[in-house]
DNA sequence: AAGGCCGCCAACCGCAAAACG
DNA sequence: GCGTTTTGCGGTTGGCGGCCT
């Protein structure tokens, strides 16, 4: 007996979300917090099933998301990523905390399949060199122990992304305009938020009594101006979160019904940045040495077997 | 101008892992 | 320890818009 599908009751609506539907459930969102999505349709109206508002949060609504063109840097980035982890998109974007898993993995089906394809033509029309030997061979060759060893790698890296965030956060705080964050930047929340907020205002004026004052209100205040990112971000049950953070994707801790803290991932209990690994530095050389230029020759060059290393005694 | 084709992306589906009682 | 529920993840699909013929 297999587990029912979540979307079994009738009458669940499918399909593109209107604005209405966002307008309630950000503002359910603002008001109780992310999580417990079972009981969001309940409470909200919603006629949506649990897993659809997780998704429609989490992509599309969440504050601190990125829209619009990936920056040369991202986008070697992913490339770096996926030769290393595969498909592991959840892996992936926690390296790209402005951007989802949803949009790195469209990303990478419409554009960057693509471009690699075209370059390992282009490269095995010149010499036979493949660009991606890893995402091409590694898979196969891995054996149990290897396999093993990854997965520790990738829990290393998972800490170490978190706390090379943190650093990165203070550095721009430093530095609020830094070189390597593309014009995208300028409005990270822009084609959500901010069209949202609009909703909002108009919303409230036509149904003025159907929203509670409170969280339509801090809703607007969340990013009506993107550009004010860099500050608090008001959230919900007096939860305070700087912009920063939610830009980089971490959650606010959770007050629990009686009135404890409680931190929501485990994660966010690293104190200190441990040293940078090999990867990090592997990755953040390359990414700083090519600057986006139209030749896409170090591409190829990646130093992948290298990274091959890591896996190895 | 109209129809077909293609690319992009939001959303869905199924499975697995984690959390919970 | 076990069954159930909830959440997270990755693959896939369907609708929409732009481009081409």
């Amino acid at each position: 007996m297999g587990r029912p599908p979540c979307c079994e009751k009738e009458g669940v609506k499918k399909g593109p979300w209107t604005p209405e539907e966002d307008i309630i459930l950000v503002s359910y969102i603002q008001e109780h917090g992310p999580g417990n999505w079972r009981a969001v349709p309940t409470n909200t109206g919603l006629m949506r099933c649990s897993k659809s508002c997780r998704l429609r949060w989490t992509n599309y609504l969440r504050p601190g998301i990125k829209r619009g063109n990936f920056t040369d840097q991202e986008e070697k980035l992913i490339i770096h990523l996926q030769a290393l982890l595969g498909n592991r998109w959840a892996a992936i974007a926690s390296y790209l905390p402005e951007r989802t898993d949803n949009d790195i993995k469209n990303y990478w089906n419409t554009h960057l399949k693509k471009k690699l394809k075209k370059l390992q033509l282009s490269g095995e029309d010149g010499g036979g060199r493949t660009v991606n030997p890893i995402s091409n061979n590694h898979h196969q060759s891995f054996s149990k122990g290897q396999w093993e060893r990854r997965l520790q790698t990738d829990i290393h890296m998972a800490k170490q992304a978190l706390s090379e965030a943190l650093s990165l956060d203070t550095m721009n705080l430093r530095s609020p305009s830094p070189p390597s964050l593309g014009p995208a930047n300028a409005c990270t929340y822009a084609s959500s938020t901010e069209n949202i907020s609009r909703l909002l205002e108009n919303w409230m004026k036509s149904t003025p009594k159907s929203r509670s004052r409170t969280s339509l209100g801090s809703m607007s205040n969340v990013c009506s101006d993107s550009t004010t990112m860099e500050s608090t971000t008001p959230t919900p049950a007096g939860q305070i979160m700087t912009s920063s953070a939610v830009q980089l994707g971490f959650r606010p801790a959770k007050i629990e019904p009686n009135g404890v803290l409680k931190e929501e991932s485990k994660e966010s209990s690293v104190v200190a940045p441990p040293p940078l690994s090999f990867i990090e530095n592997w990755l953040f050389d390359d990414l700083s040495v090519g600057n986006g230029g139209d030749d896409h020759q170090d591409l190829v060059d990646l130093p992948l077997s290298d990274a091959s290393e890591l896996f190895q005694d």
